[in-house]
DNA sequence: GCTTGAACCTCTAGTGACTACAGGTATTAG
DNA sequence: CTAATACCTGTAGTCACTAGAGGTTCAAGC
């Protein structure tokens, strides 16, 4: 048997290919909290449990969905505590949603607005060059704000 | 008089403000070398031509159009070459535009698997929150792979 | 001329969420 | 038994700034 034994504890490695993640994020995960100081063997080896691979599982997907790393630890927080009442969960989420829906629109102001401006080139030396002018003078783009930008990306 | 004459050098605090960036952030790019080494006066305090200003809008500008400061770099060269063949620009550009389509196709996945999960949540008790089941179980959302998440969002 | 407060100086460290590396130990397949 | 692989700790690097400490210079008012 190599690893897949459903019962027995699994090595840092074997966690962290089913979770879609490597040993070093693991070990960072240990070390901020959000995992809990794994058992060790008698080689000072981490072992985990099925538990584990959940509760990675769960950061991992949250993350996917784009919350921060301070807001996983909320959610896992709150899984923890099923009884309660989910408006906490709920609040979280929508603020997140609506973080999101902000930073589309912003990269889709920018989009239009880089699209605009690449297609105005028209290949020749950069004096004449469509995109080093819009460069050089905020005027000629599309609006009189600023994008959103570095922003819109982050 | 105090600031906005034509033709004297400024300090690092007018250039900031008329680029709409930190004094901070202008030796951070002194730095790094987008900007040169700036003039100083006797008491060893940076001033700044017109030519510096409009240095650093461009600068500014990029950056809000989401290029990388190593991007920025690039089109600072290009721009200081006029006489060439504005290719690369176009090419510089190109890029940059396929990138934020790229990130805005994976941010609008990920905001419509949020707002389908939120909008699943009856806000009862965590134990039947919709959010908390979907992000503990990864077949509960809408596909099957992953939806950009945190690499979307930068 | 003197004082006061704002603006400036340098240098270092912190942000977020990992990732990479160096230098060593444990496990395991053959 | 050996060699390859996986693991360990701890530190530093990424990106694009931002914040702070601790000190100097400037400009205005008296």
């Amino acid at each position: 048997m190599t690893s897949t034994s459903s019962h027995a504890a699994i090595g840092i490695g074997e966690l962290a290919s089913r979770t879609h993640c490597k040993p070093e994020t693991v070990r960072y995960y240990e070390k901020i909290g959000l995992l809990p100081a794994a058992l060790r063997n008698e080689g000072n080896q981490r072992r985990y449990s099925e538990a584990t691979v959940q509760r990675l599982m769960f950061i991992r997907h949250a993350r996917d969905f784009g919350f921060s790393v301070e807001a996983v630890r909320e959610l896992l927080d709150m899984a923890d505590h099923p009884s309660q009442p989910c408006d906490q969960v709920d609040q979280l989420a929508r603020r997140h949603l609506a973080e999101v829906e902000s930073r589309l629109q912003r990269l889709t102001v920018l989009r239009d607005e880089l699209q605009r401006t690449v297609a105005q080139c028209d290949g020749d030396s950069v004096a004449q060059c469509r995109i080093i002018e819009v460069l050089s003078d905020h005027r000629l783009c599309g609006h009189d704000t600023a994008h959103g930008g570095a922003e819109a990306l982050r």
